[in-house]
DNA sequence: GTCTATATCCAGATAGAC
DNA sequence: GTCTATCTGGATATAGAC
């Protein structure tokens, strides 16, 4: 009729345990907005979240099993962030913008995930290879959603994530919280797609 | 007649001083190519300059100063890698297609020297006026360049920086010592003068 | 699980003898 | 200029009491 007391005790143990997880991870995002995604120390985020430095080894392995934790979380709010745009609709010009601006409002949205995420910034770091499983998810969707706009091929492709890769990292590091480069989105796909002859504009509607 | 001995003197011991600055320059360089550039540590580098720590505050202040050293060393090289292609010629796609795919050799030669010119990798180095004033006319030249092919307007050259960058960054960590995205950037440049209808292609050149 | 205490290692930089 | 010795401070991680 009832659960036993100890399993109702080792559940609601569980529950604390998960919760003082998170809250170590979101004072690790926290941390590395303020001092780098280098910057991270054991230390300093033990004092965040009130506990001694030792204590953090109870709930992760290692440092880097934090940022291994960090990645997996950062490609997971990917896709949440990215779910609407990547369902089966119609292709076209204006769904696609939508869909970089989208993009790429998540990649200025954080900076430090970002770098976690797209860039190779810190010294040891490898994802383990169920996060990176992850990872690999969250890029496939935005591969499919450019074959369903018609743009087939490794080179084609390859420019698609040189050109719109290039847009972000310079709107990130050379003019944080402005618009620069977003402005350009539109029309870099526009630029893009007339080049491929993909999703073709309607009569007279260049410029 | 003759200059004093004491001035000789001094010659020489400036000119062995500077030739010891410039190696320990080199090994700078070198060792940040074996464990990156947030790896350079005093003391690694004066083991293999075959002196010791604190003999090096000899020759440079600090380590920031040395990277000081390296960020200007790195921009001068590029000037004199561009050189050739800075000058009054008549600009043509195949010129600048031929200046971009130069430029970009020198970027992919030596990762780390692009990560330490174009990157913000090391936490808390900023350059000095004096190096960053060389950093400024290299830049320079490059925007000249582009002015010459009738690329004009904020617009435009963000779009060119950010396209070119995309790429070359995309090839650095994506395939390095591989050609992947260099294949791709005459069709890159086209794609952008296309677009912003500069330098005409001759008829029926298109593909 | 959390703590204190500590092991171990590394860093950049300086003092002062020679 | 170069050295030895050291200062100061940081890091990750572990041992073992409670």
């Amino acid at each position: 009729m009832f659960e036993s007391s100890e399993t109702v005790t080792t559940d609601r143990r569980q529950l604390r345990r998960e919760s003082t997880r998170s809250e170590i991870l979101d004072e690790a995002w926290a941390l590395c907005r303020d001092v780098g995604l280098a910057g991270l120390s054991m230390r300093e985020l033990a004092k965040r979240v009130g506990l001694r430095a030792p204590s953090l080894y109870s709930y992760f392995d290692s440092k880097d099993a934090i940022y291994d934790a960090m990645f997996r979380q950062g490609y997971e709010q990917l896709r949440d962030h990215m779910g609407d745009y990547m369902g089966p609709q119609p292709v076209t010009r204006e769904r696609l913008k939508e869909g970089v601006r989208h993009y790429v409002e998540f990649c200025v949205a954080d900076t430090t995930r970002y770098q976690l995420l797209f860039q190779r910034t810190i010294p040891g770091f490898e994802p383990s290879a169920e996060s990176y499983a992850v990872a690999v998810l969250a890029l496939e969707d935005s591969s499919r959603a450019l074959s369903a706009a018609g743009i087939e091929g490794d080179a084609a492709l390859d420019m698609w994530t040189g050109l719109l890769s290039g847009l972000t990292a310079q709107q990130i590091s050379n003019d944080p919280g402005g618009e620069r480069w977003i402005r350009l989105l539109d029309d870099a796909i526009d630029m893009f797609l007339d080049h491929y002859g993909a999703l073709p504009r309607k009569k007279g509607s260049r410029k």
